[in-house]
DNA sequence: GAGTGGTCTAGACCACTAG
DNA sequence: TAGTGGTCTAGACCACTCC
């Protein structure tokens, strides 16, 4: 085959999924639908390649994305088994509650309790590669879902992403949305979770006692270029949520820590 | 090249590791001692593949692993960018708390409080994909870190796996290790993280107040072909572990849901 | 022994970033 | 415009599972 590989390096179109992006997304719908049967067995990696009228190495792409969520199983010699419907949410979810909200058929609600602007704190400047002496911008908000708290927010952002932030109005919803709008782009996060005791602010804010163990997520969100685009710590009233991570032996993404983050 | 791919799928002698994966350790090792810096950029995949004399597709799949661990970035038009030293424990590590205690210089310990064969619950059997009236083996133990309680294990394990367990001396460390020895394989884990309030049967044996918040982890461990080998509920006392994770736009393993699991 | 997924190669074109 | 990662193809051999 001198001539061979002409139609390759397909997507044409600005904004148009690969193809194994599509496969997977498909495949993923005939498994929700259970096509394949809970527990049942996946075509071969090449009749699916047939089918679909892609290389096997199409294929392969795809499932890898079903096997890192957890959908379907793979092991050698035989062929892939339906794992189940783990339905894990986009990235942007994970990093928007007001997204993750909505999603859930929620109303997402918001209270600005403060925002401001100061020097960052030694830890800040390491965690958001600052330089030292920056400033950053501290937003301390209120989440609820409908009109029930469930979550206090502490975001750190820098200067850049601050002053976006800063000139919003203290009930806008999404400030993921509005960064996104001003072309940052969210690539990567990192999340620690715990469980840390209500201080007198929290207890204030969301009406629980001094002392509750409120379940505490830490994130950090960083660009394509590997640049720090937040810090935030969200303290979850205990009972209004839980996390919940897919795991496989050749891909671990999840960590246990001793101690306090 | 008529007479390629020669020397292609290298792994000759059993046990041996792929190519792209100890490329991949090779690489941590070399990120791990700050070859490249912190935020630095690694060499190009061309070059890559040249200088360890690889293909450049097994280049990308060692660089696929050390980006789903947290380590680098990746974005087309540009060289990778170290992200960190994102520690992440391995799979076995996770699943069992004597290996990663001991990973963490730290000595574990067990005391069983009870452990006993009874009918499956409807949960269990949904969970562990058990014919109905399947019996179980439950196991309720105390885990230490040196003399310090640190987390309550309340372990189900189906029959097969169970009968394995059943017979252990009660001061006995690792189940995990004993399953690993007896031919179970374990390849894929859901893990839910939340707060729970400690109980009569927590406070007792973690020696803290009743209603005090801990941390829970429920996981679900499958082999390769997706049949359940066991379903554990842990709750840390507060303070002792946290959880992390790492996340990335292209494959999303975190999931928050609304209210307990 | 047949079938299947895992690994590897070689080569091609494309989209994107940056000088 | 050159360099780089993303996507796709075609083909090969191997390790493993199961009949």
């Amino acid at each position: 085959m001198i001539e061979s590989a002409v139609g390759a390096g397909r997507p044409g179109v600005a904004g148009e999924k690969a193809q194994y992006r599509k496969l997977a997304a498909s495949m993923r719908l005939e498994i929700e639908a259970g096509e394949f049967g809970n527990n049942g067995r996946l075509p071969s990696e090449e009749s699916l390649a047939e089918q679909y009228g892609v290389s096997r190495g199409t294929v392969r792409n795809a499932l890898a994305l079903l096997r890192a969520n957890g959908l379907v199983t793979s092991r050698r010699g035989t062929r892939r088994v339906v794992l189940g419907t783990a339905r894990t949410q986009s990235f942007q979810e994970l990093l928007s509650f007001t997204a993750w909200a909505r999603a859930q058929g929620e109303e997402p609600g918001a209270r600005t309790l403060h925002c401001l602007s100061r020097p960052a704190s030694a830890a800040e400047t390491e965690a958001l590669q600052l330089d030292d002496g920056a400033v950053v911008t501290e937003v301390l908000r209120l989440r609820l879902l409908g009109r029930v708290p469930v979550m206090l927010e502490r975001t750190v952002y820098p200067e850049r992403t601050g002053a976006v932030i800063g000139g919003l109005a203290p009930d806008s919803l999404s400030h993921t949305e509005v960064l996104d709008a001003s072309g940052a782009v969210f690539a990567d996060s990192e999340h620690t979770i715990d469980v840390v005791p209500a201080d007198s602010v929290d207890a204030g804010a969301l009406g629980c006692a001094e002392g509750t163990g409120l379940l505490r997520e830490i994130r950090r969100a960083t660009d394509p270029a590997g640049v720090p685009l937040l810090w935030s710590e969200d303290r979850f009233l205990p009972g209004t949520v839980s996390f919940s991570v897919h795991n496989s032996a050749s891909v671990s993404a999840l960590a246990r820590r001793r101690g306090r983050p």
